[in-house]
RNA sequence: GCGGACGUGCCGGAGCGGUCAAACGGAACGGGUUUAGGCCCCGUUGGCUUAGUGCCUACGCAGGUUCGAACCCUGUCGUCCGCACCA
């Protein structure tokens, strides 16, 4: 079988048919199926790319074949620092990398069969891409979202360029593990992402379709809490801090300022603490990054001292280096008997330790050995004394603000996003420095700013900063002497929104047509990998709620339907990967076995959401059932007669296959169709309806074997966008799913009586009684009204406790389908009879079917209970 | 510390209140076909028995709810993942 040249015969035929091409129409439902779009990387792509893309490409077709409107798209995130790195290293253009891999993918994603419409390609590098990248910061820009400040930020060395707080993971670069990130103090750019930080906190509630997960994580993430500003006072300034526990004000015994803290400054300048503070900042600053979870507790003395608002105590002022600058106010009430930091420090320290919340028993302040973190009632605090601390959070926080003291507020974790890259290969920020002017945003009519071919890569330096043609720019203001913004933006802003491009990805107009745009969005199902939790899937739902309020659609959220695949292992057991040396490529899989059989193989592994591992051993297995496909087409008889065994079992399938496949069990699915298919391997003929049927349901999984064996069995058109076969309940018979181990019983049971017997038969006479089940069904079924514990309680006494139960339940559940549970006489005497003829022939025996009246058969009955009698002549 | 997920034969993995634990695939063993087999077909793979379609034990462990629990609840042990000095 040469599955090469019938691959690309297919391939050939849906590009040239466009049959993946898709329009909105109003007539149709849509469907909107998409996969995080890669990075185009030189080496192209992998295994792990494949399986992702065949689930969705398996979802993508089971809904195009059901009828919707599929929109299923792919682009390219082509702007970032790969690129830019091979450029240096090979002294040439980003440009000519991304876009030498981009074909590169092309073709590899074409050899796979998936079934993308290939018109809507974004490719974010491409101008009329990031102009409207552009276009979004100078509106978020307009609004005040977009903003330049100075801060401490995060520099990694290697990227050398800052990066977001999402992107440093454990302390390091997201992309390089290895290497610690810095903090610097650098005056960026940075997108206001907790403008709508109680907006994206709040909606995950509605993400019900999010894996729990990827929700927790961003709730995590953006960490909302409850708490209290409390003003306290220094040197009679106003100094608020921050806190969850109002209730504990009374056992405020100093308080500690972030060792970061952009006033500690203004507290310690010119006095003789401040040499102190200097060398305490100075120890502070060698401490690694990992080291940080083992860090004691340390502080020093300011020299200054606070007012506690609620009973104007004077307690001490410390700076510390385990309060964080820019959570919070940067400063908080330290309260050690409650709060096990605070404790450590204290006691360190020695600093007193005040108890104002009681439980059950006593606490002693100078023999506890950690906080009493937990409720109870206020002691120590005046006329909140016996108050349970509950309740206090409540009532000293009224207290306070009526006496302007302090605030009911909520906080976040959540950062403003910082987007400025000093890196040449990502999106020009449009913004233009101006001697006379100052800072001034590039004209919309002047967009797009081009990145210039003319660079030259030296060094990591971002070769703009020396590119006077880029550079040097006049004023719009002015039309004097300025110079443009040399960094460029977070290639995470190109993903935010190219989901919407891809709905009228050639507007040269508008960002996208509105319309267009409505009708496609949200995304139906959204398919990717689990690490974008904080960074891609917050930023996409921020520029979402972003553009929605500036009009252009009519969305709250990008999707409600998230999946997350699994990781894909090598047959080491560790992720399969170029670096682990464990990688297997798509295309030897594809010229050994084909890539319907890769497809097949790597989606039948396990539910999709779970890791799955390679094995040679298991694609064997897929290719055993490709080839015994191939082969059964090869032999197929068509019959006209209707078969309603295996009509049962392909309509049972059908119904357990679309469930299969909308909750991306793809591993049954499968399983259902290796039945199937040995289900049809045992008729000798077949109904062509049948064998239809079949290569439709198969179709999502092996698209090119099968479109071949459809045209083989005489269709003109393309099975890929043929219609699913619909499910007939009638049709379904469970008497058998029960017929194959019922005829092996019986068959056992004949060998049996005849080696005891011990003599070769001429009659087999197969008596079929009435089974016993089904006699006390239906007198359950007399009393079905009756409350049906009751008849249980009483049933139970006569011994037969277990059936009954399940019985009776069964009934309970769905009196009307109780017939599928229990095979009745009738339905037993039509099984024999159906395989009568197969019977006589293994025994060479004539067989006789008696359908046994209780009272006749008496002997029967006494022998088999309930079931088959068998005698022999 | 906080949060999330998960513990089922030799392995991967189904089952998610009762028809029914172990589908399906892999592996091992036995048999058939075969010159031979790495192909194909059949059987076996928790225990005890039987002529058997029978009984027992078992879904990490311990309790609970229920007529009935792998499945629901509580506790516990273990594994994996994410975040973390967030006041």
């Amino acid at each position: 079988m040469d599955f090469k040249k019938i691959e690309q015969k297919w391939q050939d035929r849906w590009e040239k048919a466009k049959i993946f091409q898709v329009k909105e129409d109003s007539k149709k439902k849509k469907y909107y199926v998409l996969e995080m779009y890669p990075y185009p990387s030189a080496s192209g792509l992998h295994m792990g790319h494949a399986l992702n893309y065949t689930i969705g490409d398996i979802f993508a077709r089971f809904k195009r074949m059901n009828n919707f409107n599929v929109l299923y798209p792919m682009g390219y995130d082509s702007l970032g620092l790969p690129a830019e790195n091979a450029a240096i290293k090979n002294k040439s253009h980003p440009k000519i990398f991304t876009e030498d891999a981009i074909k590169n993918f092309i073709k590899q994603q074409k050899e796979l069969g998936l079934s993308y419409d290939w018109s809507r390609i974004v490719e974010t590098h491409k101008p009329d891409y990031y102009k409207w990248d552009q276009w979004i910061f100078l509106k978020m820009y307009e609004r005040g979202l977009a903003y330049k400040k100075k801060a401490s930020v995060n520099w990694c060395g290697k990227c050398n360029t800052v990066l977001a707080n999402e992107q440093v993971h454990d302390g390091k670069c997201w992309r390089h593990k290895d290497s610690d990130v810095e903090i610097k103090q650098l005056e960026q750019w940075f997108f206001k992402t907790t403008e709508y930080a109680d907006e994206l906190y709040e909606g995950i509630e509605k993400l019900n379709n999010w894996p729990e997960d990827v929700k927790a994580m961003q709730r995590n993430w953006i960490g909302k809490s409850y708490g209290t500003i409390i003003n306290f006072k220094i040197d009679d300034e106003i100094w608020p801090v921050f806190t969850t526990r109002p209730d504990t004000i009374y056992g405020v015994t100093f308080m500690v300022i972030s060792a970061q803290h952009q006033r500690l400054n203004e507290l310690v300048k010119g006095t003789k603490y401040e040499k102190d503070v200097n060398n305490f900042l100075k120890k502070i600053k060698s401490t690694k990054q990992e080291d940080l979870d083992k860090l004691e507790k340390e502080g020093v003395f300011i020299g200054k001292y606070a007012i506690n608002p609620i009973n104007n105590e004077k307690v001490p002022v410390y700076a510390g280096n385990f309060v964080l600058a820019d959570y919070g106010c940067g400063m908080v009430m330290a309260v050690p008997a409650h709060d096990q930091r605070d404790f450590e420090f204290a006691k360190k320290y020695e600093i007193p330790i005040k108890i104002v919340i009681k439980p059950d028993y006593d606490l002693n302040p100078d023999k506890i050995s950690r906080a009493y973190t937990s409720d109870g009632v206020l002691v120590n605090s005046k006329e909140f004394n016996g108050t349970n601390s509950l309740d206090a959070i409540e009532e000293i926080t009224k207290y306070l603000e009526k006496k302007k003291l302090g605030k009911k507020t909520v906080q976040y974790k959540l950062k403003d996003w910082l987007i400025s890259r000093q890196r040449f290969w990502g999106t020009p920020i449009p913004i233009i420095y101006c001697d006379k002017c100052g800072m001034v945003p590039v004209n919309e009519k002047d967009l797009p700013v081009k990145l210039p071919d003319d660079v030259k890569f030296i060094s990591n330096e971002n070769p703009l900063l020396n590119n006077n043609s880029f550079v040097n720019v006049k004023c719009p203001k002015c039309n004097g002497k300025a110079r443009r913004e040399t960094d460029t933006m977070d290639t995470f802003v190109n993903s935010s929104w190219y989901f919407l491009r891809y709905c009228d990805n050639k507007n040269d107009k508008v960002i996208f047509d509105p319309k267009k745009v409505k009708y496609w969005m949200p995304i139906d199902m959204y398919i990717g990998g689990r690490e974008h939790a904080c960074m891609h899937l917050i930023y996409f739902r921020f520029y979402t709620k972003f553009l929605r309020d500036l009009g252009l659609i009519n969305i709250d959220e990008p999707t409600y339907n998230l999946f997350n695949q699994g990781m894909l292992h090598g047959e080491d057991g560790k992720v399969m990967s170029k670096s682990a040396g464990n990688g297997v490529l798509p295309e030897e899989v594809s010229r050994s076995y084909g890539i319907d059989t890769a497809r097949l193989f790597l989606v039948s592994m396990a539910s999709q959401e779970k890791d799955v591992v390679w094995s040679e051993k298991g694609i064997q297995g897929t290719y055993r059932f490709m080839i015994k496909l191939i082969d059964y087409f090869n032999n197929i008889k068509f019959s006209k007669i209707k078969n309603e065994k295996i009509e049962s079992k392909l309509n049972s399938t059908i119904k357990e296959i679309n469930k299969d496949i909308e909750n991306f069990k793809y591993n049954l699915a499968v399983i259902r169709l290796r039945q199937l298919l040995e289900a049809i391997n045992k008729e000798k003929e077949i109904n062509k309806e049948i064998i239809e049927g079949f290569l439709k349901i198969l179709s999502p999984f092996a698209p090119h074997i099968v479109e071949e064996l459809w045209e083989k069995i005489g269709n003109k058109s393309f099975i890929s966008i043929s219609e699913w076969p619909k499910y007939d309940e009638k049709k379904i018979k469970p008497e058998y799913e029960f017929e194959d181990t019922f005829i092996e019983n019986i068959k056992h049971d004949i060998s049996t009586v005849i080696r005891l017997v011990g003599k070769e038969p001429s009659l087999i006479k197969i008596f079929v009684s009435e089974s016993w089940k089904y006699e006390i069904y239906k007198k359950l079924a007399k009393m079905e009204s009756r409350n049906m514990k009751e008849i249980i309680g009483k049933i139970m006494v006569k011994g037969h406790e277990k059936e009954i139960a399940k019985i009776s339940q069964l009934f309970v559940k769905n009196p009307n389908n109780f017939n599928n549970v229990v095979l009745d006489q009738k339905t037993e005497l039509k099984l024999v009879n159906d395989n009568k003829e197969e019977l006589e022939k293994l025994f060479k025996a004539k067989v006789e079917i008696i359908k046994a009246e209780s009272s006749k058969e008496e002997k029967a009955k006494q022998a088999y209970p309930g079931k088959i009698a068998i005698l022999i002549e």
